[in-house]
DNA sequence: CACGACTGCTATACTATATAGCAGTATGGC
DNA sequence: GCCATACTGCTATATAGTATAGCAGTCGTG
């Protein structure tokens, strides 16, 4: 049956995004990893020694909700906090991270070839450039 | 900052729709009605009699969840139940709920301009194609 | 050095979504 | 007609994600 709110972009983008969220979660299950583990794994390697609380504001997450979410991470041995300061915890890796990090790359990568792969050949290159629009960071 | 995620279609995709889903829920806030509400009475309006349980598959709503969702609606007084069957229900609006859901058009198509205006004008033609090809209703 | 801003944290609450199971009902094959 | 099967609406319950309030301690700056 046709949807009757197929040509609404806001409408769209929620159900593409839960459906992909899904996918993603399911696919990351055996490395017992959720989607935003792996975003904050990612983080971290790409910027080692960033804040907790800098990585919250970058992945939008409360503050409030750090503490519980970084202990998890730490508890399993995949990071590690160093003080910087006596209020900041700088985040890094640990060997064990990094080995994780490696497997849920794979993981993230056949993820996204699935999704472009539903996109025409013709539309795969406008993907990003139409989401980050939508994204829109420096507006809102 | 540079997000080092921002080159992963999912995570921007993910990050995309939480943020247009909060703006929409914002503006719709005055007329206490949440994203969810306004897809039902859309779809009511545009398949008038759908059963409640095709309209639980069409928006993706566990066949659980959508009891008490109806119920809030019927209690509102913006749907009605019919019995169409001893065990189905059709749904359809109320005076009340056409006069609702007509404010909450304009909501909507405001919500839609702006999310539009956010894309470089070459760029906005593809959204609604790129959006419905990542969401792949046919796939999945 | 005092004040305001910041950090990490606990407790809590709310929303959305998911699973399990139940009583009753329609349907298609025999 | 009868029965197995699938379907409908529902309750209860669980989980995940996200949000607010407030606190103790710390830092930077005027």
């Amino acid at each position: 049956m046709k949807d009757p709110l197929a040509n609404l972009a806001g409408y769209v983008l929620r159900r593409a995004s839960a459906v992909a969220l899904a996918e993603l979660n399911q696919r990351l299950a055996p490395l017992s990893l959720r989607h935003a583990d792996v975003a904050m794994l990612m983080l971290i390697e790409s910027v080692p020694g960033i804040t907790q609380s800098h990585a919250g504001r970058v992945l939008d997450i409360q503050r409030a909700n750090m503490a519980p979410f970084v202990a998890r991470l730490e508890g399993r041995g995949v990071i590690e906090r160093r003080q910087v300061d006596r209020r900041s915890q700088a985040l890094a890796l640990t060997r064990r991270g990094r080995a994780l990090l490696g497997k849920a790359r794979r993981v993230v990568a056949a993820h996204e070839a699935t999704l472009l792969k539903r996109v025409p050949v013709k539309l795969r290159p406008m993907v990003l450039p139409v989401l980050m629009a939508l994204w829109n960071r420096d507006a809102s």
